[in-house]
DNA sequence: ACTCAAAGTGACCGATCGTGCTCTTTTCCC
DNA sequence: GGGAAAAGAGCACGATCGGTCACTTTGAGT
């Protein structure tokens, strides 16, 4: 129906706002239902269990992260100006996505690193189809096509300055942590792709 | 007390491992208490409140990783050697600390990086203390010292390389994540200070 | 050995947790 | 417009949450 998918998506968003705040599993059904205006029983219509609706979170999350880290970047020709591209979106992510309380899937991945079950089974697996892509990027970065390995070693450190960043940013305070993110990132890039 | 100081001691030890797997948050004092063999109520005579054990559980945490990871490399002489124990020990904090469940330092990070309070403000201490300390270290690493900005980006990348360490290997259960995190880490330290 | 504080117990508080139930209202489709 | 299904309300459940209180046991210092 028309109506319920619209109120699905208020108590995603909703859910999604009090997950980057309190964590995925701090999330409050009743808080929740309160905040969409809604009775707890109502919001058991559109999910079976607290399970499930954070499941639909991380699932709703993951294609924002797609659609706001990828999408954007695919549209340019492969190379350096389109991981860049991907580099800056991923570090939005750290400041804005969410707002306030930073990435969902990142603060998600710490907190179920340690918690078998259905929910860290996701996380992972979107975890690893992401890491694939930027490693598929950075082989394409040069011609010949950098070798696998050593474009593992890129993507793990593009992969560490992004979290470098968000702890910088989140928990120390530091305003520089954009402009060292950049500065090491493009560093990086310099190494595994000269510029001409 | 002689013998509250041991049980207090258990306590903080029962909580930190159930910390690591739960969060800081999410250990449950009925649980600690009946994992430690006392009642709830007896656990209050050793804490005012549930937040009190946690402030305890950093601290212990953070004493230990000092012990674990800055006192080991404090005997040796400043430069690359100590910067290469500093890191090591840094990782193992990740596979072992308060095992299983990694570094406990590292998750209540990213557990309260958005929850203001006495715990988020003891954890960023700690967090800005370690960091300046891994800066100085940097600093001392070439003669003429390092310009504090460069040692600043070098701090930068070596704990982003932890953080990515972490995630690679916990979340991704990548077996191959020690082996990149030293990888790009002496590459960092060619850079910053090639070796004779 | 005596004493007094520390350590620990058990019952209980109000609140909140996720979830199930029955019932009413709304919305969509024909 | 009527009828079926979806959306939602309201209530209550058992469990657990952090925390309090009065009481008993234990242990250390003199």
């Amino acid at each position: 129906m028309r109506k319920g998918e619209a109120t699905r998506e208020r108590i995603l968003e909703e859910a999604a706002r009090q997950a980057a705040a309190r964590g995925l599993g701090g999330v409050s059904l009743n808080d929740v239902a309160g905040a969409v205006g809604i009775s707890k029983s109502g919001l058991f219509k559109h999910f079976d269990s607290k399970e499930a609706m954070q499941h639909a979170v991380i699932e709703r999350e993951a294609a924002s992260f797609v659609a706001g880290v990828w999408e954007p970047a695919a549209g340019l020709p492969a190379g350096r100006g389109r991981l860049e591209a991907i580099f800056e979106r991923w570090l939005d992510r750290a400041e804005t996505a969410g707002a306030p309380g930073g990435c969902l899937i990142m603060a998600a991945n710490a907190e179920f690193d340690d918690q078998p079950g259905p929910l860290r089974d996701l996380l992972q697996a979107n975890l690893r189809r992401w890491e694939k892509t930027v490693v598929h990027e950075f082989m394409a970065l040069t011609d010949p096509p950098l070798a696998k390995d050593q474009a593992a070693l890129a993507a793990f450190q593009m992969k560490s300055f992004v979290l470098g960043h968000n702890e910088t940013r989140r928990m120390l305070e530091d305003q520089g942590a954009r402009r060292m993110a950049r500065a090491v990132f493009q560093s990086l890039l310099d190494r595994v792709a000269p510029r001409a």
